[in-house]
DNA sequence: TATTCGTGGGC
DNA sequence: TGCCCAAGAAT
C-alpha cells in the first residue's frame, strides 16, 4: 500500500470520527443523502437535518413520492435549496430508471441530479466498496499541503492534477481512506492553524518541510460583495393569517415560501444599492410604488402601515438589505391561479419551508423563542 | 469558464 | 466585528 494511505488508515482507526450517524450504515440511500447534505456544509450543521429527514422520508420511494413542500420544509435552514429539489428528482430517477437501486457505476451515478463526481465516488466507495477517489474540500487541502501545490486551487489544470493525485493515492480500502482523509482535513489539517504536530503525514508533508503549511492553499482574491435592497410585505388578514408567496424554482431560495418581496421601484427583484443612495428610505414615492406593485401582483387592496428598521442578510455572493412593511388588507381573497400565494396561520407558516431570515421574522412576530 | 446557489461556525 | 470557509454541482 502507498505509505500515505497506510499512515492515514492507521490514524483513522485511532482518531477518526467513527460515531457519525451516516457511518453507522452501508445503505446507499443513507450514504447518498448524507453526501448531498454535507456538500459545502459542515458536519455539525447537517447532523440534525439528516436525522429528521430520514425519519420523515426513510427510502427512495418515500422521497420520490413526497410533496416538494415537505422536502423543502425538511431542508429549511440548511441552505443551497437546489440540493433538496435535485435530491427528490434523483430519488425519482433511482426508482424509475434504476429499479430502486443506486447505480453501481460512476458514469451512471453522475447522471443523477445533484450528484457530481466526488459525491458519486463517495457513495460508491462507502456503499459498494468500490475503489473510487473523492476530492472534496478536505481532501483537496490535504493534497495541496502534502504536495506543496502552489497553483490556484480553483484552476481547471490544478483540479485535474488533484484528481489524478487523489486517484493514485486511494487504496483498495477507499471507503476507509476517503473518510480518513476527510477527518484529517476537518480535525488536523484545518484551513487555519493546522495541528501539524498531531498529523500522521507530518514526515511526508512537503508544505511542512518547507515551513509553509499555513500559507497553503494559495489565497484566491475575493470580489467585493454587491449590496441589494428589497422590502418584505407583512400583511395579516382579519383572521390573523399571514400571506406567503412561493418562490420560483430557479434563483435564490428557489421553491421556498417567503414574504412577498418588492424592490423600492416596485420591481420583483432586489435592486443594487450603492453607498450614497438610500433605496430603503421611507418616502411617499417608495410607498406609492410598493403599494401599487403589491396590490397588482397579489390582487389585494392594501394599505401600507409602518416600516420596520432595516435588517440585513449576508449570502455567499451578495448582501441583502431589507425592511419589513406592515400593511392592512381591505376586503379579502387572493386571486392566484398558480397557487403560489397562501394565507397561513402563524404556526402553519413556521412549518413551511422558509428561508432563514423569513423564519426569524415570523418567529419573532409570533412571540416564539 | 465564471457565476450562482445559504447558512452557521470560528477566529 | 467582519471575514473566511465549509463532505460541490448546475448552468
Amino acid at each position: 500500500m502507498i505509505p500515505i494511505a497506510e499512515a492515514l488508515l492507521d490514524w483513522y482507526a485511532c482518531h477518526g470520527r467513527h460515531d457519525l450517524p451516516w457511518r453507522q450504515s452501508r445503505d446507499p440511500y443513507h450514504l447518498w443523502l448524507a453526501e448531498i447534505m454535507l456538500q459545502q456544509t459542515q458536519v455539525e450543521s447537517a447532523r440534525p437535518y439528516y436525522a429528521r429527514f430520514l425519519q420523515a422520508l426513510p427510502s427512495w420511494q418515500a422521497l420520490a413520492a413526497a410533496a416538494q413542500d415537505q422536502v423543502l420544509a425538511l431542508w429549511s435552514g440548511l441552505g443551497y435549496y437546489a440540493r433538496a429539489r435535485n435530491a427528490q428528482r434523483a430519488a425519482q430517477e433511482v426508482v424509475t430508471r434504476f429499479g430502486g437501486h443506486f447505480p453501481n457505476t460512476l458514469e451512471a451515478a453522475v447522471t443523477l441530479p445533484g450528484v457530481g463526481r466526488s459525491t458519486a465516488a463517495a457513495v460508491l466507495a462507502s456503499a459498494f466498496g468500490h475503489r473510487q477517489a473523492i476530492l472534496d474540500a478536505n481532501a483537496r487541502r490535504v493534497l495541496i499541503r502534502s504536495h506543496a501545490i502552489d497553483a490556484d486551487p480553483k484552476a481547471a489544470a490544478t483540479q485535474q492534477w488533484l484528481w489524478t493525485l487523489a486517484s493514485a493515492l486511494t487504496p483498495e480500502d477507499a471507503h476507509g481512506y476517503n473518510q480518513a482523509i476527510q477527518d484529517l482535513g476537518a480535525m488536523i489539517c484545518t484551513p487555519r492553524q493546522p495541528r501539524c504536530v498531531a498529523c500522521p503525514l507530518v514526515d511526508r508533508c512537503l508544505a511542512h518541510a518547507q515551513g509553509r503549511s499555513h500559507a497553503l492553499p494559495a489565497i484566491v482574491n475575493k470580489a467585493p460583495k454587491p449590496q441589494r435592497c428589497a422590502f418584505f410585505l407583512l400583511v395579516v388578514d382579519t383572521e390573523g393569517q399571514i400571506l406567503l408567496e412561493k418562490r420560483p424554482d430557479s434563483g435564490i431560495w428557489g421553491g421556498l415560501w417567503c414574504l412577498p418581496q418588492a424592490a423600492p421601484d416596485g420591481g420583483a427583484f432586489p435592486v443594487l444599492c450603492s453607498g450614497t443612495l438610500h433605496p430603503l428610505e421611507d418616502t411617499p414615492a417608495v410607498r406609492q410604488s410598493l403599494q401599487a406593485a403589491w396590490s397588482r401582483r397579489l390582487g389585494l387592496n392594501l394599505q401600507l402601515r409602518a416600516l420596520e428598521e432595516e435588517q440585513q442578510h449576508v449570502f455567499t455572493h451578495f448582501q441583502l438589505r431589507f425592511r419589513c412593511v406592515h400593511a392592512r388588507v381591505w376586503g379579502s381573497a387572493v386571486a392566484d391561479s398558480a397557487a403560489t400565494l397562501r394565507w397561513h396561520r402563524p404556526a402553519d407558516a413556521l412549518a413551511q419551508g422558509l428561508p432563514t431570515p423569513i423564519r426569524r421574522i415570523l418567529r419573532e412576530r409570533s412571540g416564539g423563542c
